[in-house]
DNA sequence: TTCTATCCATAGAATATCTATGGTTATGCG
DNA sequence: CGCATAACCATAGATATTCTATGGATAGAA
């Protein structure tokens, strides 16, 4: 918290799922568009990446297949599932809530 | 992530600060005016709300001491330091800038 | 041919939070 | 009076998430 961290913790999973919602994609896409998409703020290490990847996998809000992609290369290609999208409209909806409280606590007024 | 966490990991101390800008105030009424702030959306368990403290008194960001309630019971009250009001300045900016950056993440076009 | 970007994946460390537990004391209620 | 409950503090251990570090493969550019 001190240091500047990638992204905000418990949030990968939906912005992984919304991702994907647009169109499946493979990992490393996934990333480069997050990273886009937040103009560089949010950075998606690898690390983090899979393993997330492997539990969106697991619960089945995912499906993955291997095919080529147009620079020639083999890439695992995850398209969201039914229940990865009801997922997402879970997720969204809870992280939309949590804002909107973390909002009110901190306008509260007195003190930046 | 698939059950309601009681609140977004990596924002608890950035919450107590807060709290504690506006005024001194013991653990149990930290995690108290929390709660009510956000209409019972946020929750700091006890387990979660005293580990924070020590983190925060480690890092110098409040200092404590003992006192009297108003109704007569012994407690630790809490005060932020002059590092922790800067501490405070830095960790709202940069959640205001992660949250606008997974906003332009989320509003992107296309699907819920 | 060497470098860089594109791609996958895992192990282990670090961190944050939750659950469970245990304790003290003031006060209201039966 | 006895008991429950709310007000308080705190820690240990489990769990989950993310990061760092590592290792590997290949296409294409320089």
């Amino acid at each position: 918290m001190a240091n500047k961290p990638d992204l905000l913790p418990g949030t990968l999973d939906m912005l992984i799922l919304k991702t994907l919602a647009r169109a499946p994609l493979h990992g490393y896409g996934v990333a480069l568009s997050i990273k886009r998409l937040s103009d560089d703020v949010l950075t998606v290490e690898e690390g983090s990446l899979y393993p997330a990847l492997q539990r969106l996998l697991l619960q089945g809000w995912v499906k993955a297949e291997w095919k080529m992609t147009e620079t020639k290369r083999r890439a695992r290609f995850y398209t969201l599932t039914a229940a990865g999208r009801k997922q997402l409209g879970i997720e969204l909806s809870q992280y939309e809530q949590m804002i909107a409280a973390i909002g009110r606590v901190l306008s509260d007024p007195k003190e930046a």
